[in-house]
DNA sequence: GTCTTGCATAAGAAAAACTCACCGGTTCGC
DNA sequence: GCGAACCGGTGAGTTTTTCTTATGCAAGAC
């Protein structure tokens, strides 16, 4: 993963005057002074080749591009400044930190997680849902090939998805996934969702976690996949930041969405949602577990390992 | 919120050279010298005051605490990167974008958003959950009404948990939030989980999220507020890193954890997780929905915010 | 009109980042 | 062993970026 980041400085900048509204707020919060924050924003402005304020010759307005990046503007900065946080305090006094996908953690980790927990009460545990464990880059064709490794770092240990090629790391792997449209069982029971082609009737969910996985618009695959993509139109309804969302918007009869399996074979065995379909598609990849070789025998990550491969031996496919 | 940051360039350096374990590789990720990454996260470790790396002669290995702090850090430039794309494209083409903190969005946006999509099945909606959209308000901003902005290619509400001071901004109030003790009802049953001070023979959950709505450590304010704090240790306890994570563990009986009324309604109501204690903490603020002049009477978001409200006035407490 | 406020801009100053050249320790091949 | 190849550390000097000062300009307030 090779960052194309533009001036950071100018980011912060922007940010800070996008939150007063104001260069002159902004550059005191900063104490700098106004013509910088001005220097700063137009060069930003100038680096993305869009206007990110309006200036009307007294104030400024955020242009409608500016505005809508902002909540991730903040939730990046957020981030950074936790990690700088954590650092400052020498954060990891937890035994194990676990990293992992939102779903993964939430459908799969969770469940098991309480087990491992008795059994071992005095290993303290830090969970992380971190939205980016998907190697999105695994699937170029570059690393497919098993030549380029990503990710030479982490801390405690990481569940990714993805190909398991991370030389010089210990990886081992859970289990593979497939792709499956899920439903609620209400709204198979009440409409016709039998046939593929009837996906035509109803809303489909689209996330952008599975579209990272399926590495494109994950529907479309789907589609293809199942033959019917001439006779659905895959590219309306609703968008979810993550599979977790668009899995509760299923449950509430929102409309059809895309689901991992087994991550949801809880949810299905409970009734909650449903597989309606048999078409299963197969991204390439399999869930995980990750670590440093040089913290792989830890008592904390040794034990954890053994009970997860336990685990995921037992339930997967 | 004042972001208290380091020199954001060191950080990107110290980033590339633990993602590689190599400075000389990092160097040539970033098209500098070696010794201009050598002088960068020498410089951090100073301004930090903790050692990143230890070397070792011939290359470099990571330490505890940078090791520990890599993938917030990481989620940090990925969020920045989606931030800059995002301008890069002007934004999505929804009519309308929806960004809220993730357990607002799945505890009560999504059970109710079904019903918007049915009565509105024409306004496109996407769905972002951001991990900090709790904020202190931006207090002191000059309130601008200027020239409308007639670009409609993004219109982006957003919802806070807050103090609704948000100016050059229209925010409505949804409702206001209290901290409450969940736990999953087989707990309580089975052991006895009735006074404040029975929580010392439990595991307490602690999540990060709360720990920012509470302005610190979330479960010490609530042992105050409940006046057991010298019986339980606020301390120790498995870590998550939101909420959404925290209930799930709590529900999946790993212990206690903390929640926000009313949140969690639907929970306790299904069963799910019940609130053994009367102690309410009410943290400042309230969840607001929150949207930008210029895009306030837009069709789609008009359209919203009444549905929103309707739906906040009908089951807040 | 005149005053005030807030952003833009140019030029020079200050600071930060980078390079170069060289050092010293470690590893690896012979 | 011994020397070569690597890799990171360091200090001095240079380049680039960022900031300030000073001033200009437009819009709203009185």
């Amino acid at each position: 993963m090779i960052y194309r980041l533009p001036p950071l400085n100018a980011l912060r900048v922007f940010e800070a005057a996008a939150r007063h509204l104001s260069f002159k707020e902004a550059a005191n919060e900063l104490s700098i002074t106004q013509a910088a924050v001005s220097h700063q924003v137009k060069s930003l402005e100038e680096y993305l080749g869009v206007e990110l304020f309006r200036r009307s010759g007294r104030g400024v307005q955020l242009t409608e591009a500016a505005r809508a990046a902002l909540p991730r503007l903040r939730d990046g900065f957020d981030a950074l400044a936790a990690a700088v946080e954590q650092i400052r305090e020498r954060g990891g006094e937890t035994d194990l930190a676990i990293t992992a996908p939102p779903v993964f953690t939430a459908r799969w980790l969770m469940p098991r997680l309480a087990d491992f927990s008795r059994r071992n009460p005095k290993i303290e545990v830090r969970v992380v849902g971190s939205s980016k464990m998907v190697d999105a880059g695994a699937l170029d064709t570059a690393v497919m090939a098993g030549t380029l490794d990503l990710r030479d770092d982490m801390s405690g240990v990481e569940i990714h998805l993805g190909l398991g090629e991370y030389p010089g790391y210990r990886s081992d792997r859970l289990f593979g996934v497939s792709m499956v449209v899920v439903a609620s069982p209400e709204l198979v029971k009440n409409n016709d969702l039998q046939k593929p082609e009837d996906l035509a009737h109803h809303m489909l969910l689209h996330d952008d976690a599975m579209d990272l996985v399926a590495h494109g618009n994950a529907w479309q695959k789907w589609l293809d996949a199942a033959g019917v993509a001439d006779r659905v139109d895959a590219a309306h309804g609703p968008h979810f930041s993550s599979n977790i969302l668009s899995l509760e918007a299923a449950s509430q009869k929102l409309g059809v969405a895309l689901a991992l399996r087994p991550l949801v074979s809880d949810d299905i065995a409970s009734g909650r949602l449903v597989a309606p379909f048999t078409t299963e598609m197969k991204p390439v990849g399999a869930y995980y577990l990750v670590c440093p070789e040089v913290i792989a025998d830890r008592p904390a990550v040794a034990t954890f390992r053994k009970w997860l491969l336990e685990k995921a031996g037992s339930s997967s496919p």
